[in-house]
DNA sequence: AGTGGCTCAATGGTCCAACCAATTTCTGCA
DNA sequence: TGCAGAAATTGGTTGGACCATTGAGCCACT
């Protein structure tokens, strides 16, 4: 009959406390790297256990936004408002050659959306930081004759901020950790990755051009190179002996 | 030198309890809705407090992977497997338009992708599985006279899962959770979804006639009316009042 | 048969006090 | 001044206790 008859919240600790911690670090204008107060300060000024403090905490941290260093303290991981919104994202499985395609398709779709809506929004500072990036991954590549995770991965991060959309940063660092946690070695590929070099300028000089249809072409190409040299990698691939 | 010396772990107490407690799950073919050892038990089995087996078990709730009843016990909420990758997603000022408007864009990157891969890929039973949908939602929007979320988000996952890639499905899972945590009400806009309904089977069709491209683009429509009927409800809309 | 109220055991939620382990800070000697 | 060792700080863990809620069993009463 009635579905709007919600169970009623008699007790709530640690989202109470969570919610005051939250607070407290608006009020006090903490970001990122800063530290809070210790759990037993914590525990005494909110007037509950330092138990449930740290249930609490724990919650934080398992969200990522918190990070504990015994000895020393808990220290913002990420910026925190009273009004974030959690979605936790378990992913399945994945630890095998269709998981790293699978990978890939999610990268292939949200790399190209992220392309081209960063074509349409990025403004003068997003360009130049853009910019910033991708000549530093091109220095990498000529001295280290070779294609750098790091500074290839902050060139895109810097798409994804650009875009306007912090999901897309997200979502793809989820993809890009669950391929590098089974791909530690390419697959004896050896030169993984070089194709995909000079995709890079393209997609900027694209996205600078606001292009977004442009840029969204130029990031498919870049994805349809990794994916070759994965397919090339597979080809190499016997027997897997991976766990 | 060699970034291949990883700190030995002195201690890790309770990521050692979830993954002996998925190594449980496993073993026991624990599926959704069942009831886990009680905290009591898994402290004394596992040779640790109850405390560490709580702050265990809190990780888990966060991630909405158990769900604890006092008085009751500690259930199991989606499948869990210890190859599991958590990526808890943060979406700060989640409350409001631009957070709605975020997830969007990101299912318009997906829904298309994976409509296209579904053309590419789904055979006879997928396509019969799809089409069972689509007639259950078409019947559904008759005799209710309009859209039904429930048979509506039926009908995607199937596309969804016809993709041949899991990864699709359990990540617009996630942006349609977070769509609809918000969106209880549709923001004054009353016939939310209506304009959406025809794209239904004409993306069928496309699928079914193994038409990538055809398909990606009549997702797109799709997601372009629900695009337009938030922009609507958004000028409905003078203030907030959410929490 | 069924309804309502009662007890009682089981279970998660909270609290406390102590100790362990890693880190940081202080102190005093060379 | 520099640095090694002591001391304080802080998160991690333990064990035990009690509270609050749930659910099952029981029973009187209708």
């Amino acid at each position: 009959m009635t579905d709007l008859l919600p169970p009623i919240q008699t007790t709530a600790r640690d989202d109470a406390v969570l919610k005051a911690l939250a607070g407290f670090v608006r009020q006090e204008a903490l970001g990122p790297g800063e530290k809070l107060p210790t759990e037993r300060i914590l525990a005494e000024r909110l007037k509950v256990s330092r138990n449930t403090v740290r249930e609490a905490l724990t919650r934080w941290e398992g969200l990522g936004l918190v990070e504990r260093r015994q000895g020393s303290g808990t220290y913002l991981k990420a910026a925190v408002s009273p009004d974030m919104l959690h979605m936790p994202l378990t992913l399945a499985g994945g630890n095998d050659f269709a998981g790293l395609m699978a990978t890939l398709e999610i990268r292939r779709a949200l790399e190209a959306e992220a392309a081209a809506l960063c074509a349409i929004r990025a403004g003068r500072a997003e360009l130049a930081e853009i910019e910033r990036k991708l000549d530093l991954m091109e220095e990498a590549f000529q001295t280290r004759a070779g294609m750098s995770s790091d500074e290839d991965w902050e060139f895109h991060q810097a798409v994804f901020r650009a875009s306007g959309n912090p999901l897309f940063e997200q979502i793809i660092a989820a993809m890009y950790e669950m391929f590098h946690r089974f791909w530690e070695h390419p697959l004896g590929v050896r030169d993984f990755g070089h194709a995909s070099f000079p995709y890079h300028r393209t997609i900027f000089e694209r996205i600078a051009a606001h292009d977004p249809e442009g840029a969204r072409a130029e990031a498919l190409k870049l994805i349809a190179t990794v994916e070759d040299d994965l397919k090339r990698g597979a080809a190499n691939l016997k027997l897997s002996d991976r766990r």
